[in-house]
DNA sequence: AATATTTTTTAGACTTATCTAAATTTTTAT
DNA sequence: ATAAAAATTTAGATAAGTCTAAAAAATATT
Protein backbone atom coordinates (compact mmCIF):
# COMPACT_ATOMS: atom_id res chain seq x y z
CA UNK A 1 0.00 0.00 0.00
CA UNK A 2 1.08 3.40 -0.81
CA UNK A 3 1.81 6.18 1.56
CA UNK A 4 -0.38 9.74 1.54
CA UNK A 5 2.85 11.17 0.17
CA UNK A 6 3.71 8.64 -2.57
CA UNK A 7 0.01 9.17 -4.09
CA UNK A 8 0.34 12.46 -4.44
CA UNK A 9 3.80 12.06 -6.59
CA UNK A 10 2.88 9.63 -7.99
CA UNK A 11 0.06 11.37 -8.97
CA UNK A 12 1.86 14.46 -10.08
CA UNK A 13 4.26 12.55 -12.15
CA UNK A 14 1.61 10.67 -14.24
CA UNK A 15 0.22 14.53 -14.85
CA UNK A 16 3.62 15.81 -15.85
CA UNK A 17 4.27 12.61 -17.88
CA UNK A 18 1.19 13.84 -19.88
CA UNK A 19 -0.69 9.88 -19.13
CA UNK A 20 2.28 7.91 -19.23
CA UNK A 21 3.75 8.78 -22.90
CA UNK A 22 6.98 11.77 -21.98
CA UNK A 23 9.91 10.99 -19.20
CA UNK A 24 9.51 13.65 -15.90
CA UNK A 25 12.77 15.24 -14.89
CA UNK A 26 13.58 15.88 -10.97
CA UNK A 27 13.01 19.13 -11.18
CA UNK A 28 9.83 19.35 -12.80
CA UNK A 29 8.43 17.92 -10.27
CA UNK A 30 9.91 19.20 -7.30
CA UNK A 31 8.41 22.46 -8.82
CA UNK A 32 5.17 21.17 -9.15
CA UNK A 33 4.91 19.55 -5.41
CA UNK A 34 6.25 22.82 -3.89
CA UNK A 35 9.69 20.75 -2.49
CA UNK A 36 13.13 20.51 -3.14
CA UNK A 37 15.03 18.61 -5.95
CA UNK A 38 16.73 16.82 -3.29
CA UNK A 39 13.28 15.00 -1.31
CA UNK A 40 12.20 14.07 -5.10
CA UNK A 41 15.38 12.19 -5.38
CA UNK A 42 14.82 10.40 -2.52
CA UNK A 43 11.15 9.28 -3.47
CA UNK A 44 11.71 8.46 -6.67
CA UNK A 45 14.09 6.46 -5.63
CA UNK A 46 11.30 4.75 -3.15
CA UNK A 47 8.75 4.78 -5.78
CA UNK A 48 11.47 3.05 -8.55
CA UNK A 49 11.63 0.28 -5.15
CA UNK A 50 8.06 -0.35 -6.16
CA UNK A 51 8.31 -0.38 -10.08
CA UNK A 52 6.01 2.27 -9.88
CA UNK A 53 8.31 4.03 -12.03
CA UNK A 54 11.54 3.70 -13.63
CA UNK A 55 14.05 5.69 -13.04
CA UNK A 56 17.14 6.24 -14.53
CA UNK A 57 20.10 8.92 -12.57
CA UNK A 58 20.29 11.97 -14.19
CA UNK A 59 17.79 11.00 -17.13
CA UNK A 60 14.77 11.40 -14.78
CA UNK A 61 11.30 8.94 -14.33
CA UNK A 62 9.01 7.14 -16.54
CA UNK A 63 5.57 5.48 -15.47
CA UNK A 64 5.41 1.63 -15.55
CA UNK A 65 2.29 0.11 -16.13
CA UNK A 66 1.79 -0.90 -12.78
CA UNK A 67 2.09 2.98 -11.97
CA UNK A 68 0.04 4.62 -14.35
CA UNK A 69 -3.08 1.59 -13.16
CA UNK A 70 -1.95 3.66 -10.01
CA UNK A 71 -2.54 6.85 -10.64
CA UNK A 72 -5.20 6.30 -12.55
CA UNK A 73 -7.16 5.01 -9.49
CA UNK A 74 -6.38 7.95 -7.84
CA UNK A 75 -6.80 10.10 -10.22
CA UNK A 76 -10.57 8.12 -10.52
CA UNK A 77 -11.32 8.90 -6.91
CA UNK A 78 -10.40 12.29 -6.83
CA UNK A 79 -12.49 13.13 -9.69
CA UNK A 80 -15.51 11.32 -8.46
CA UNK A 81 -15.21 13.02 -5.50
CA UNK A 82 -15.50 16.78 -6.73
CA UNK A 83 -17.90 15.82 -9.24
CA UNK A 84 -19.94 14.42 -5.60
CA UNK A 85 -19.46 18.08 -3.83
CA UNK A 86 -20.51 20.02 -6.55
CA UNK A 87 -24.07 17.36 -7.83
CA UNK A 88 -24.96 16.51 -4.19
CA UNK A 89 -23.56 18.60 -2.23
CA UNK A 90 -24.21 21.76 -3.77
CA UNK A 91 -20.51 23.29 -3.79
CA UNK A 92 -19.46 25.30 -6.96
CA UNK A 93 -16.38 24.48 -9.46
CA UNK A 94 -13.83 26.62 -7.86
CA UNK A 95 -14.24 24.72 -4.55
CA UNK A 96 -14.01 21.19 -4.96
CA UNK A 97 -10.31 20.92 -5.51
CA UNK A 98 -8.50 21.15 -2.51
CA UNK A 99 -11.66 18.50 -0.76
CA UNK A 100 -10.61 16.22 -3.51
CA UNK A 101 -6.88 16.68 -2.85
CA UNK A 102 -8.08 15.05 0.45
CA UNK A 103 -10.61 12.73 0.30
CA UNK A 104 -8.93 10.94 -2.93
CA UNK A 105 -6.29 9.05 -0.48
CA UNK A 106 -9.06 7.33 1.16
CA UNK A 107 -8.66 3.84 0.77
CA UNK A 108 -11.69 1.49 -0.08
CA UNK A 109 -12.97 0.07 -3.01
CA UNK A 110 -16.73 -0.23 -2.09
CA UNK A 111 -16.88 3.64 -1.08
CA UNK A 112 -16.13 4.27 -4.43
CA UNK A 113 -17.74 1.86 -6.11
CA UNK A 114 -20.77 2.99 -3.76
CA UNK A 115 -20.13 6.69 -4.94
CA UNK A 116 -19.64 5.73 -8.91
CA UNK A 117 -23.28 4.58 -8.75
CA UNK A 118 -24.76 6.71 -6.38
CA UNK A 119 -23.51 9.83 -8.99
CA UNK A 120 -24.70 7.65 -11.82
CA UNK A 121 -21.13 6.75 -13.45
CA UNK A 122 -20.57 9.65 -14.52
CA UNK A 123 -17.80 10.20 -16.88
CA UNK A 124 -16.71 13.63 -16.40
CA UNK A 125 -15.97 16.24 -13.61
CA UNK A 126 -17.07 19.66 -12.47
CA UNK A 127 -14.02 20.85 -14.58
CA UNK A 128 -15.26 18.38 -17.57
CA UNK A 129 -11.86 16.14 -16.93
CA UNK A 130 -12.54 12.49 -17.93
CA UNK A 131 -12.99 9.90 -14.95
CA UNK A 132 -11.43 6.77 -15.55
CA UNK A 133 -13.87 3.92 -15.04
CA UNK A 134 -13.05 1.22 -12.51
CA UNK A 135 -10.11 -0.86 -14.46
CA UNK A 136 -8.69 2.69 -16.12
CA UNK A 137 -10.24 3.35 -19.35
CA UNK A 138 -11.68 6.64 -20.31
CA UNK A 139 -12.40 8.71 -23.34
CA UNK A 140 -11.49 12.35 -24.10
CA UNK A 141 -13.55 14.00 -26.71
CA UNK A 142 -11.92 15.70 -29.41
CA UNK A 143 -11.16 18.80 -27.99
CA UNK A 144 -9.45 22.16 -29.21
CA UNK A 145 -7.90 24.98 -27.20
CA UNK A 146 -10.46 28.15 -27.41
CA UNK A 147 -7.43 30.27 -28.97
CA UNK A 148 -7.09 27.63 -31.60
CA UNK A 149 -10.99 28.11 -32.63
CA UNK A 150 -11.85 29.58 -35.79
CA UNK A 151 -15.07 31.10 -35.27
CA UNK A 152 -18.17 28.21 -35.60
CA UNK A 153 -20.05 28.02 -32.93
CA UNK A 154 -18.39 25.96 -29.86
CA UNK A 155 -19.47 24.52 -26.74
CA UNK A 156 -16.62 24.86 -23.66
CA UNK A 157 -15.93 21.29 -22.49
CA UNK A 158 -13.06 21.86 -20.43
CA UNK A 159 -10.92 23.96 -18.47
CA UNK A 160 -7.51 23.25 -18.55
CA UNK A 161 -6.67 25.40 -15.75
CA UNK A 162 -8.66 24.76 -12.85
CA UNK A 163 -7.48 27.08 -10.02
CA UNK A 164 -10.26 28.55 -8.12
CA UNK A 165 -8.89 32.18 -9.19
CA UNK A 166 -9.70 31.44 -12.98
CA UNK A 167 -12.92 29.31 -12.59
CA UNK A 168 -14.12 32.11 -10.79
CA UNK A 169 -13.52 34.57 -13.61
CA UNK A 170 -14.75 31.88 -16.19
CA UNK A 171 -18.24 32.05 -13.91
CA UNK A 172 -18.12 35.95 -13.48
CA UNK A 173 -18.07 36.10 -17.49
CA UNK A 174 -20.98 33.72 -18.32
CA UNK A 175 -18.35 30.70 -19.01
CA UNK A 176 -19.41 27.16 -17.84
CA UNK A 177 -19.35 23.51 -19.02
CA UNK A 178 -21.26 23.28 -21.52
CA UNK A 179 -21.78 27.01 -22.13
CA UNK A 180 -22.14 28.03 -25.92
CA UNK A 181 -18.97 29.77 -27.01
CA UNK A 182 -18.40 31.74 -30.44
CA UNK A 183 -14.76 33.93 -31.37
CA UNK A 184 -16.00 36.80 -32.83
CA UNK A 185 -13.14 38.74 -33.70
CA UNK A 186 -9.08 37.82 -32.55
CA UNK A 187 -6.95 41.02 -31.40
CA UNK A 188 -4.05 40.52 -33.28
CA UNK A 189 -1.82 43.04 -31.22
CA UNK A 190 -2.00 40.81 -28.26
CA UNK A 191 -3.83 37.93 -29.03
CA UNK A 192 -7.07 38.74 -26.84
CA UNK A 193 -10.58 37.58 -28.51
CA UNK A 194 -13.92 39.02 -28.61
CA UNK A 195 -16.27 36.37 -27.98
CA UNK A 196 -19.97 35.38 -27.72
CA UNK A 197 -21.44 33.43 -24.44
CA UNK A 198 -24.25 31.50 -25.00
CA UNK A 199 -25.52 33.12 -28.21
CA UNK A 200 -25.91 36.72 -26.14
CA UNK A 201 -22.76 38.42 -24.20
CA UNK A 202 -20.08 39.63 -25.87
CA UNK A 203 -16.89 39.28 -23.86
CA UNK A 204 -13.24 39.90 -24.35
CA UNK A 205 -10.55 37.15 -23.00
CA UNK A 206 -6.83 37.36 -22.98
CA UNK A 207 -4.73 34.72 -24.84
CA UNK A 208 -3.61 33.51 -21.82
CA UNK A 209 -7.63 32.89 -20.93
CA UNK A 210 -8.17 31.68 -24.14
CA UNK A 211 -5.01 28.85 -24.06
CA UNK A 212 -7.22 27.47 -20.67
CA UNK A 213 -10.46 26.97 -22.21
CA UNK A 214 -11.26 23.56 -24.34
CA UNK A 215 -14.13 23.29 -26.35
CA UNK A 216 -15.82 21.43 -28.95
CA UNK A 217 -17.10 22.32 -32.15
CA UNK B 1 -3.74 21.91 13.32
CA UNK B 2 -3.89 18.62 14.80
CA UNK B 3 -2.12 15.87 12.83
CA UNK B 4 -4.12 12.60 11.95
CA UNK B 5 -2.28 10.90 15.03
CA UNK B 6 -2.96 13.66 17.25
CA UNK B 7 -6.72 13.34 16.34
CA UNK B 8 -7.02 9.53 16.94
CA UNK B 9 -5.01 9.81 20.63
CA UNK B 10 -7.33 12.82 21.73
CA UNK B 11 -10.80 10.66 20.33
CA UNK B 12 -9.56 7.56 22.00
CA UNK B 13 -8.41 9.63 25.09
CA UNK B 14 -12.28 11.67 24.82
CA UNK B 15 -14.10 8.17 24.64
CA UNK B 16 -11.96 6.65 27.36
CA UNK B 17 -12.77 9.72 29.62
CA UNK B 18 -16.45 9.49 29.61
CA UNK B 19 -17.24 12.78 27.62
CA UNK B 20 -14.37 14.40 29.50
CA UNK B 21 -15.44 12.78 33.60
CA UNK B 22 -12.73 10.46 34.40
CA UNK B 23 -9.03 10.74 34.50
CA UNK B 24 -7.12 8.36 31.89
CA UNK B 25 -4.28 6.44 31.97
CA UNK B 26 -1.47 5.82 30.21
CA UNK B 27 -2.09 1.41 29.82
CA UNK B 28 -5.44 2.36 29.14
CA UNK B 29 -4.71 4.50 26.21
CA UNK B 30 -2.04 2.04 24.80
CA UNK B 31 -4.63 -0.76 24.71
CA UNK B 32 -7.41 0.91 22.81
CA UNK B 33 -4.38 2.31 20.72
CA UNK B 34 -3.15 -0.95 20.04
CA UNK B 35 0.66 1.02 20.77
CA UNK B 36 3.22 0.80 23.67
CA UNK B 37 2.76 2.69 26.83
CA UNK B 38 6.31 4.54 26.08
CA UNK B 39 4.55 5.93 22.71
CA UNK B 40 1.73 6.96 24.69
CA UNK B 41 3.77 8.90 26.96
CA UNK B 42 5.27 10.75 24.56
CA UNK B 43 1.97 11.59 22.60
CA UNK B 44 0.45 12.80 25.60
CA UNK B 45 3.09 15.23 26.47
CA UNK B 46 2.50 16.44 22.74
CA UNK B 47 -1.26 16.99 23.55
CA UNK B 48 -0.34 18.97 26.81
CA UNK B 49 1.45 20.78 24.90
CA UNK B 50 -1.64 22.04 22.97
CA UNK B 51 -3.68 22.45 25.82
CA UNK B 52 -5.97 19.53 24.58
CA UNK B 53 -5.36 17.67 27.96
CA UNK B 54 -3.43 17.80 31.15
CA UNK B 55 -1.03 15.18 32.19
CA UNK B 56 0.35 14.68 35.68
CA UNK B 57 3.31 12.61 35.50
CA UNK B 58 1.85 8.99 36.69
CA UNK B 59 -1.38 10.09 37.59
CA UNK B 60 -2.96 10.43 33.98
CA UNK B 61 -4.47 12.76 31.56
CA UNK B 62 -7.63 14.71 31.45
CA UNK B 63 -10.01 16.35 28.57
CA UNK B 64 -9.70 20.39 28.65
CA UNK B 65 -12.14 22.46 27.35
CA UNK B 66 -10.46 22.66 24.39
CA UNK B 67 -9.55 19.52 23.72
CA UNK B 68 -13.34 18.32 24.62
CA UNK B 69 -14.33 20.44 21.78
CA UNK B 70 -11.81 19.16 19.83
CA UNK B 71 -12.85 15.43 20.38
CA UNK B 72 -16.62 16.16 19.80
CA UNK B 73 -15.97 17.80 16.16
CA UNK B 74 -13.83 14.65 14.76
CA UNK B 75 -17.06 12.66 16.57
CA UNK B 76 -18.87 14.47 14.94
CA UNK B 77 -17.59 14.28 11.42
CA UNK B 78 -17.07 10.49 12.47
CA UNK B 79 -20.82 9.74 12.57
CA UNK B 80 -22.05 12.00 9.87
CA UNK B 81 -19.98 10.29 7.30
CA UNK B 82 -21.24 6.88 9.02
CA UNK B 83 -24.84 7.88 8.38
CA UNK B 84 -24.07 8.95 4.84
CA UNK B 85 -22.41 6.18 3.74
CA UNK B 86 -25.73 3.95 5.40
CA UNK B 87 -28.47 6.20 4.42
CA UNK B 88 -26.95 7.51 0.96
CA UNK B 89 -24.83 4.69 -0.28
CA UNK B 90 -26.68 1.64 0.89
CA UNK B 91 -23.54 0.84 3.18
CA UNK B 92 -24.50 -1.79 5.84
CA UNK B 93 -24.26 -1.13 9.47
CA UNK B 94 -21.67 -3.11 9.88
CA UNK B 95 -19.20 -1.99 7.05
CA UNK B 96 -19.20 1.91 8.09
CA UNK B 97 -16.83 2.58 10.61
CA UNK B 98 -13.56 1.87 9.34
CA UNK B 99 -14.13 3.93 6.23
CA UNK B 100 -15.18 6.49 8.70
CA UNK B 101 -11.90 6.01 10.58
CA UNK B 102 -10.30 7.72 7.46
CA UNK B 103 -12.96 10.44 6.22
CA UNK B 104 -13.47 11.72 9.93
CA UNK B 105 -9.56 13.43 9.75
CA UNK B 106 -10.51 15.28 6.24
CA UNK B 107 -10.40 18.87 7.11
CA UNK B 108 -12.95 20.96 5.82
CA UNK B 109 -15.71 23.10 7.88
CA UNK B 110 -17.90 23.92 4.55
CA UNK B 111 -18.29 20.15 3.71
CA UNK B 112 -19.17 18.66 7.30
CA UNK B 113 -21.83 21.61 6.95
CA UNK B 114 -22.78 20.95 3.58
CA UNK B 115 -22.80 16.97 4.25
CA UNK B 116 -25.06 17.86 7.68
CA UNK B 117 -27.26 19.59 5.39
CA UNK B 118 -27.66 16.99 3.14
CA UNK B 119 -28.43 14.15 5.49
CA UNK B 120 -31.24 16.53 6.99
CA UNK B 121 -29.70 17.10 10.42
CA UNK B 122 -29.48 13.71 11.73
CA UNK B 123 -29.64 13.14 15.51
CA UNK B 124 -27.87 9.63 15.95
CA UNK B 125 -25.49 7.81 13.59
CA UNK B 126 -26.29 4.22 11.97
CA UNK B 127 -25.90 2.75 15.76
CA UNK B 128 -27.61 4.87 17.82
CA UNK B 129 -24.93 7.30 18.78
CA UNK B 130 -25.75 10.95 18.98
CA UNK B 131 -24.36 13.31 16.37
CA UNK B 132 -23.04 16.70 18.05
CA UNK B 133 -24.33 19.76 16.31
CA UNK B 134 -21.83 22.01 15.47
CA UNK B 135 -21.07 23.63 18.28
CA UNK B 136 -20.63 20.34 19.99
CA UNK B 137 -24.29 19.83 21.53
CA UNK B 138 -25.68 16.54 21.22
CA UNK B 139 -28.49 14.76 23.40
CA UNK B 140 -28.60 11.05 24.28
CA UNK B 141 -32.10 9.67 24.99
CA UNK B 142 -32.87 8.12 28.57
CA UNK B 143 -31.65 4.60 27.73
CA UNK B 144 -30.80 1.24 29.53
CA UNK B 145 -29.14 -1.95 29.30
CA UNK B 146 -31.55 -4.30 27.33
CA UNK B 147 -29.74 -6.83 30.30
CA UNK B 148 -31.39 -4.47 32.52
CA UNK B 149 -35.07 -4.74 31.11
CA UNK B 150 -37.79 -5.55 33.20
CA UNK B 151 -39.67 -7.27 30.41
CA UNK B 152 -41.94 -4.43 29.24
CA UNK B 153 -41.88 -3.91 25.62
CA UNK B 154 -38.89 -1.70 24.81
CA UNK B 155 -37.26 -0.38 21.33
CA UNK B 156 -33.48 -1.20 20.28
CA UNK B 157 -31.67 2.59 20.38
CA UNK B 158 -28.14 1.54 20.26
CA UNK B 159 -25.41 -0.99 20.37
CA UNK B 160 -22.65 -0.33 22.88
CA UNK B 161 -20.35 -2.44 20.68
CA UNK B 162 -19.94 -1.75 17.02
CA UNK B 163 -17.80 -4.09 15.94
CA UNK B 164 -18.84 -5.85 12.55
CA UNK B 165 -19.30 -9.40 13.97
CA UNK B 166 -21.75 -8.00 16.53
CA UNK B 167 -23.53 -6.13 14.39
CA UNK B 168 -24.03 -8.91 12.16
CA UNK B 169 -25.14 -11.05 14.52
CA UNK B 170 -27.94 -8.50 15.72
CA UNK B 171 -29.00 -8.18 11.92
CA UNK B 172 -28.90 -12.15 11.87
CA UNK B 173 -31.44 -12.29 14.97
CA UNK B 174 -33.56 -9.53 13.34
CA UNK B 175 -32.32 -6.55 15.83
CA UNK B 176 -32.36 -3.00 14.52
CA UNK B 177 -32.12 0.00 15.45
CA UNK B 178 -36.09 0.83 15.98
CA UNK B 179 -36.70 -2.96 16.39
CA UNK B 180 -38.81 -3.88 19.34
CA UNK B 181 -37.61 -5.83 22.18
CA UNK B 182 -38.82 -7.50 24.77
CA UNK B 183 -37.65 -9.50 27.86
CA UNK B 184 -39.72 -12.42 28.14
CA UNK B 185 -37.49 -15.05 30.43
CA UNK B 186 -34.36 -14.75 32.07
CA UNK B 187 -32.53 -17.75 32.70
CA UNK B 188 -30.53 -17.99 36.11
CA UNK B 189 -28.08 -20.24 35.45
CA UNK B 190 -25.89 -17.73 32.79
CA UNK B 191 -27.83 -14.64 32.73
CA UNK B 192 -28.98 -15.56 28.94
CA UNK B 193 -32.33 -14.06 27.84
CA UNK B 194 -35.19 -15.13 25.90
CA UNK B 195 -36.72 -12.13 24.06
CA UNK B 196 -39.47 -11.07 21.86
CA UNK B 197 -38.31 -8.96 18.82
CA UNK B 198 -40.35 -6.84 16.67
CA UNK B 199 -43.34 -8.73 18.47
CA UNK B 200 -43.11 -12.17 16.66
CA UNK B 201 -39.53 -13.69 16.93
CA UNK B 202 -38.51 -15.46 19.76
CA UNK B 203 -34.68 -15.93 20.29
CA UNK B 204 -32.29 -16.63 23.00
CA UNK B 205 -29.46 -14.44 23.87
CA UNK B 206 -26.16 -14.35 25.84
CA UNK B 207 -25.56 -12.23 28.75
CA UNK B 208 -22.93 -10.55 27.34
CA UNK B 209 -25.10 -9.55 24.02
CA UNK B 210 -27.85 -8.20 26.02
CA UNK B 211 -25.32 -5.99 28.19
CA UNK B 212 -24.07 -4.33 24.82
CA UNK B 213 -28.26 -3.34 23.68
CA UNK B 214 -29.27 -0.31 24.71
CA UNK B 215 -32.96 0.23 24.75
CA UNK B 216 -35.40 2.87 25.86
CA UNK B 217 -38.49 1.66 27.26
C1' DA C 1 7.48 -0.89 57.14
C1' DA C 2 9.78 -3.47 53.84
C1' DT C 3 9.36 -6.01 49.68
C1' DA C 4 7.27 -7.40 45.44
C1' DT C 5 4.47 -6.19 41.59
C1' DT C 6 2.58 -3.17 38.36
C1' DT C 7 2.56 1.03 35.94
C1' DT C 8 4.81 4.64 33.84
C1' DT C 9 8.65 7.14 32.12
C1' DT C 10 13.17 7.68 30.01
C1' DA C 11 16.83 6.59 26.83
C1' DG C 12 18.21 5.22 22.58
C1' DA C 13 17.19 3.40 18.01
C1' DC C 14 14.51 3.15 13.55
C1' DT C 15 11.46 4.89 9.54
C1' DT C 16 9.36 8.37 6.61
C1' DA C 17 9.51 12.71 4.89
C1' DT C 18 11.50 16.85 4.75
C1' DC C 19 15.36 20.41 4.41
C1' DT C 20 20.22 22.82 3.36
C1' DA C 21 24.74 22.64 1.66
C1' DA C 22 28.17 20.40 -0.91
C1' DA C 23 29.55 17.32 -4.57
C1' DT C 24 28.77 15.33 -9.00
C1' DT C 25 27.04 14.88 -13.65
C1' DT C 26 24.98 16.61 -17.71
C1' DT C 27 24.09 20.28 -20.81
C1' DT C 28 25.08 24.60 -22.98
C1' DA C 29 27.97 28.13 -24.67
C1' DT C 30 32.24 29.81 -26.13
C1' DA D 1 37.24 20.89 -26.49
C1' DT D 2 36.98 23.65 -22.46
C1' DA D 3 34.68 26.31 -19.38
C1' DA D 4 30.45 27.90 -17.44
C1' DA D 5 25.83 26.98 -16.15
C1' DA D 6 22.14 24.09 -14.91
C1' DA D 7 20.33 19.95 -13.13
C1' DT D 8 20.73 16.24 -10.11
C1' DT D 9 22.45 13.53 -6.43
C1' DT D 10 24.62 12.76 -1.96
C1' DA D 11 25.53 13.75 2.83
C1' DG D 12 24.03 15.13 7.00
C1' DA D 13 20.36 17.26 9.97
C1' DT D 14 15.61 17.63 11.83
C1' DA D 15 10.76 16.30 13.21
C1' DA D 16 6.89 12.99 13.92
C1' DG D 17 5.77 8.73 15.32
C1' DT D 18 6.98 4.28 16.51
C1' DC D 19 9.56 0.50 19.09
C1' DT D 20 12.50 -2.21 22.90
C1' DA D 21 14.96 -2.27 27.07
C1' DA D 22 16.12 -0.19 31.30
C1' DA D 23 15.10 2.93 35.12
C1' DA D 24 11.94 5.06 38.23
C1' DA D 25 7.70 5.69 40.71
C1' DA D 26 3.37 4.18 42.49
C1' DT D 27 0.59 0.54 44.33
C1' DA D 28 -0.22 -3.87 46.46
C1' DT D 29 1.24 -7.56 49.53
C1' DT D 30 3.13 -9.60 53.41
MN1 LIG E 1 -9.15 18.72 -8.93
MN1 LIG F 1 -3.55 14.40 -3.18
MN1 LIG G 1 -17.84 4.18 14.14
MN1 LIG H 1 -9.66 8.02 13.23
Amino acid sequence: MLSFTEENYLKTIYHLSDNGLKSVMTNEIAEMMETKPASVTDMIKRLAAKSLITYEKYYGVNVTKNGKSEALSIIRKHRLWETFLVAKLGFSWDEVHDVAEQLEHIQSPLLIEKLDEFLGFPSSDPHGHPIPDKHGKFHIARQILLAESTGKKASACAVKNSTPAFLQYLSKIGIYIGASVQVLEKIEFDGSLEILVDGKKKVYISREASENILVTE
